[in-house]
DNA sequence: CACTTGACTTAGACAAAGTCTATCGTAGGA
DNA sequence: TCCTACGATAGACTTTGTCTAAGTCAAGTG
């Protein structure tokens, strides 16, 4: 993750210690945090940490393209730090676990242009919904 | 639409002004209000009518599998009531507008079972981001 | 056709998630 | 070391949706 430290000082980023933590919580695979639960996970390292300060550094992130948002429900946006590695997403119905995939083929391909209606296409989120190990023997 | 209140009426629905002009509103295709879209709607035919029954009713024909839920981003949900025909959505980046689009192949058959992680996979939603015409000349 | 009842509707309070603003603080260059 | 513009802060505000208590009415019953 110091590599994104690097990268963001690069792009004439100041470097703050609350930007340092928010780039800090999101690291990893799998990792799927709510504005709030970075703002919760930021704050245990940095008490005095502000929520907007927080909104703030993550859509600086998302318009640098170093970090996803993602939006399966009318919950809160979850924001997916592993931009770089195109992927898709496994919802559980019943808990909201969230898991990346990998699904063969390139779904852009599948839609004809005479389904396009002029529009340019750009890009394509593909989200996959079922049950959980961990929900279905609950 | 009137079939839709006749198969409504068939399970058991109490018929109601309110609940008419809500299935109403939402005929046609290509059709993504917003709930207070449908709100507004609504109001026009009937000005008595609240926002909480607009949800109640929006919710019930979710649960009756009549109208889906769209949600493209963090605003307001949409419904979909082209629930019969499975179809997907191509989504403006700038406007927001929405087209229902119908891609080849299946998606669901793209992803592999090592890429299931134990997951029951029930559904896939696909949305596919661009801008429209009318964005990309103005 | 009038009565009854529980399903339906209503207004408005409440909640969650996110945005905005005015002010204060500080990173980093001179 | 000092300055200053960029960044952080608290908290008010907005949007979208949910909940509750009380009133209303669709439709079955006699």
């Amino acid at each position: 993750m110091s590599d994104l430290l690097e990268r963001l000082r690069g792009r004439g980023w100041r470097m703050t210690a609350q930007r340092r933590v928010v780039a800090e919580v999101l690291d990893g695979d799998h990792v799927h945090l709510t504005a709030d639960e970075v703002h919760a996970r930021a704050a245990d390292k940095l008490p005095e940490i502000s929520r907007a300060t927080v909104y703030n550094t993550l859509g600086e992130l998302v318009t640098l393209g170093e970090v996803l948002e993602v939006t399966t429900d009318r919950r809160a946006k979850r924001y997916d730090p592993n931009a770089h590695r195109p992927h898709h997403h496994l919802v559980c119905a019943r808990c909201g676990a969230i898991r990346d995939v990998h699904p063969t083929g390139n779904p852009l391909t599948s839609l004809p242009d005479s389904e396009r209606f002029g529009f340019t296409v750009e890009g394509v989120e593909v989200t996959y919904r079922g049950v959980c190990p961990d929900c279905a023997t609950a």
